[in-house]
DNA sequence: TATGAATGAGCATTCATTCAT
DNA sequence: GATGAATGAATGCTCATTCAT
């Protein structure tokens, strides 16, 4: 088969991915229809079954494809060297986090995911793979910034980690469902409660 | 005469709901079909549609119904009159909804209620409200922990109760799919956060 | 029992059929609810059932009252001694039933009898009694008309009284379907119809 | 390309719309169930609804097919050149709706259609047009036989065509109804009323 | 190869009827 | 008696998936 395969292959699958999302973001996954999808692509039934197996690939490819381009900008913040305070690190992230909500389909289709995690094993084993990435990538920024004296030497990093990736869902679903947080007051919350308790 | 009085009424509703929040605990709400609420409650296909008009109806219920045992327990910490450390205050709402969480099916059908409220807008208004519950319980115990001088004088109260709203619903998330974040490790994570980046 | 029976039970069964009568003119037999004919009649669902059998039961008896109740005005007609001309008839009785059809719900509830007399045996022969009535009033007045010199010696007495009931059918039917159809012209029509032809 | 011709889809509808008229000359539109109508079409439940978008969709298609039929045989009579005399044009139309009757399904779902059409304004304005045809053929019959000299100069041709349309309604309801009318005899007596009254 | 019509099990919901109170 | 809540088989319709063309 000489025809331009591999590539070829991925773009329509991502093509196809695409339009599931703008469905997903819509319907939720079970209430959208492989019909919906068919439609919103353009392609033919026979065609997006080339791609996908089942309408349950599809669910998990969107979610693998979502909680991905969630975790890409905090990537990002992490590849550079210099070291950066945490909570203005946090504050950058939920801007970008807000940036996606605003503009897109991304956040709403994510929070599906996590909701779809608790039923089948697959998408949550997916969930917890990118759930991690996002642990790690915060490990490694707080460790930076642990060494650069930018936070306490007696913080636990790893649970650290999990305040941050936690601050960051619970942040977007205040934003989806409630529409009034902001990145900055959020992250400077994080600040006022700092002397507090001792 | 065998009219049904509003109490045995309120009893068998509540008996369905129970049974329904079984059933999406396992599936979510659209893979849980009416005839598995009917066989998990042990009710008549007639009798369910004497108590809610559709399967939308009932799943509105359940919303209401989980996110309100949510709230609950966060109502008695807050009646108390004595102020209590924020973090502290944390550490046992987290405490609280680990609990719920490793009892009942109730923190995983809270999270199905969050993803149905981007696609039905009664729901998103039934979780509006709770969550505006959730946040107005925390002002008040952060405002008299400010004031017992447990909290800077400069804290944005608001702000700060959208944070332990948003920790509630991180923690509960990665509870729920990474099962390994713990109460007290979580919410000290805060208190080491605090100096930080100054 | 000394209670006033048979009188009181036929008045609440004839309650029962006029608000049956009611929602039949509305949907028809089939897309009528017993729900409905119980909300119309202000009775209990096990009360209607003391008087009726079955949603057939009501069925039947709804046929029979209202065809009954088209034909009453037909044998007041009759009845008189002096002989009526065959067309002043018809355009008297093409008159009662469009009072009829403009007043209430009768001829609407006789068009869906003739279509159940179809598929029901038991409405057939209701339906096939009822109209032997008609017929033998038309008889009766053609003869009487015949006698008189109103009517040609020749005339064929039994098809002349199918003619006269298919006069009021088509008539009925017209009236409630187009709207647009007058006793008086309608009458008058056989008659100037009458010497063409020869 | 498994694409259907626009031709193959039409005689796939119409052999769908054979199938549901033999249901409902059995049991009326209401009491027909799509699975009998599925059972007796052999198609597929998903296939018939790739032709109809609901069983309302199939009686509407029905009523115009049924009411169709039983104009195509009068369209025949009116479009001969020859003057007719009316009632023997009526005699040879009667024939027709006798034939029918005796032979096929079509006369007792029209019936169905005629009570449907009060409770269905979709179905009234199928019949409304349908039964407008049948009167437009005898008007244009009617008006070349007075030129003819067949009929009185002074004929009311709007009223004779109402006459005319009520008289087959009339004769197919006792056709079905009583069984004992024949188009002879029928249009016969309208010859016998001739003179009366006079 | 790509298409989209066909499949049919499964879905939410209705409703005539019953019977415990 | 009278009530109306309960029953559950049956209904109209959907939709993930297949496969003949």
């Amino acid at each position: 088969m000489p025809r331009l395969t591999e590539q070829r292959r991925t773009a329509r699958r991502n093509q196809l991915i695409a339009a599931a999302v703008r469905c997903v973001a819509r319907e939720g996954f079970h209430k959208t229809t492989m019909s919906a999808v068919i439609a919103e692509s353009g392609m033919s039934a026979g065609a997006v079954y080339g791609y996908f197996a089942s309408k349950n690939d599809i669910i998990r490819a969107i979610a693998d494809s979502v909680l991905g381009r969630m975790t890409a900008n905090l990537a990002r913040l992490t590849e550079g060297a210099t070291p950066v305070a945490p909570i203005d690190a946090l504050e950058s992230v939920l801007g970008q986090i807000a940036d996606l909500a605003r503009d897109g389909d991304i956040p709403r289709v994510a929070v599906q995911a996590w909701a779809e995690a608790g039923r089948d094993e697959v998408v949550a084993g997916i969930v917890r793979e990118r759930l991690a990435q996002v642990r790690n990538a915060w490990r490694e920024l707080l460790l930076r910034a642990r060494e650069a004296g930018l936070l306490s030497a007696a913080a636990d990093i790893d649970a650290l980690a999990q305040v941050m990736l936690g601050a960051m869902m619970g942040f977007l679903q205040q934003y989806l469902l409630m529409g009034d947080v902001r990145p900055d007051s959020y992250a400077a919350a994080y600040r006022s409660l700092a002397g507090a308790g001792e």
